[in-house]
DNA sequence: AAAAAATTAATAATCATTCCTGTTTTTTAT
DNA sequence: ATAAAAAACAGGAATGATTATTAATTTTTT
């Protein structure tokens, strides 16, 4: 895969997702970035979206409305999406390690991590309900 | 929504993957079935996998090779995923309850299910690795 | 058994993502 | 600092999984 050159467009998706707390998708991240890089492509923002994952800068959420999402938050965490509105919070809680231990011995191989989504209605979401 | 039918096409669909212990992806299923049902369509099974995920009657996941996969087995369980040879196990580990009690505090909403993924080497590829 | 409703097959359309080509930027070696 | 080599880019075409459309068939209701 060699070594990774620098380029501002892959700073900036990289600088735009650490300052973001949501979890934009490649969508959403090439349109933002478009405003101030006019002739930024897609297909570039996809391209070191998907670099950036395999080197681990940043994390790749699936599952959620069925694009990809990306998160630049890298330390672990867990993720908790509104059934109801979409949105996807950072749950910063740590069952971690404790957790590949105990799944270990249900398994057939060797756990190296692991990825939990929770599935709920967000405070805001359940104001409106009610 | 209304009420479903019943049709030969959507059953076949449900007995397949509640005989299967692994997790097809609906080109599976379609190519399977079809051996049996030669003028099954593609649509019908996409249709119907919809469907019935939408009912809880299967469970869709994400996230493991691209395409989504499907599960004839929806009593609570994780899944163990080979990232050498892309095999999905189920594991039936029961910290469950507790972990969505564990992370409420954390949440900013009302958490009602959960999801599991861990990630790492089947004991298979481990040997064929050393 | 006929009418109404649901489902299907076949195929066209969609849309996120990847691939391709010629150009530009970044790095390396002089 | 400059030229050659390597990596990255923009723009657009291609891919591929999934969804939508429509006329025909199957299932349910009466």
């Amino acid at each position: 895969m060699s070594t990774l050159n620098y380029s501002k467009q892959r700073q900036a998706i990289l600088d735009l997702l650490q300052s973001r707390k949501d979890h934009p998708n490649a969508e959403v991240i090439y349109q933002t970035l478009r405003k101030s890089m006019p002739n930024l492509s897609a297909g570039t923002v996809y391209r070191n979206l998907k670099l950036l994952t395999e080197l681990g800068q940043i994390k790749k959420l699936t599952g959620l409305d069925g694009v990809d999402h990306f998160d630049g938050t890298i330390s672990p965490h867990s993720h908790f999406i509104c059934q109801c509105c979409g949105k996807v919070d950072d749950v910063f809680f740590e069952a971690d390690e404790s957790l590949n231990e105990k799944a270990a011995s249900h398994c057939d191989g060797e756990i190296q991590s692991h990825n939990v989504y929770f599935y709920g209605t967000c405070n805001e979401c359940l104001k409106t309900i009610k």
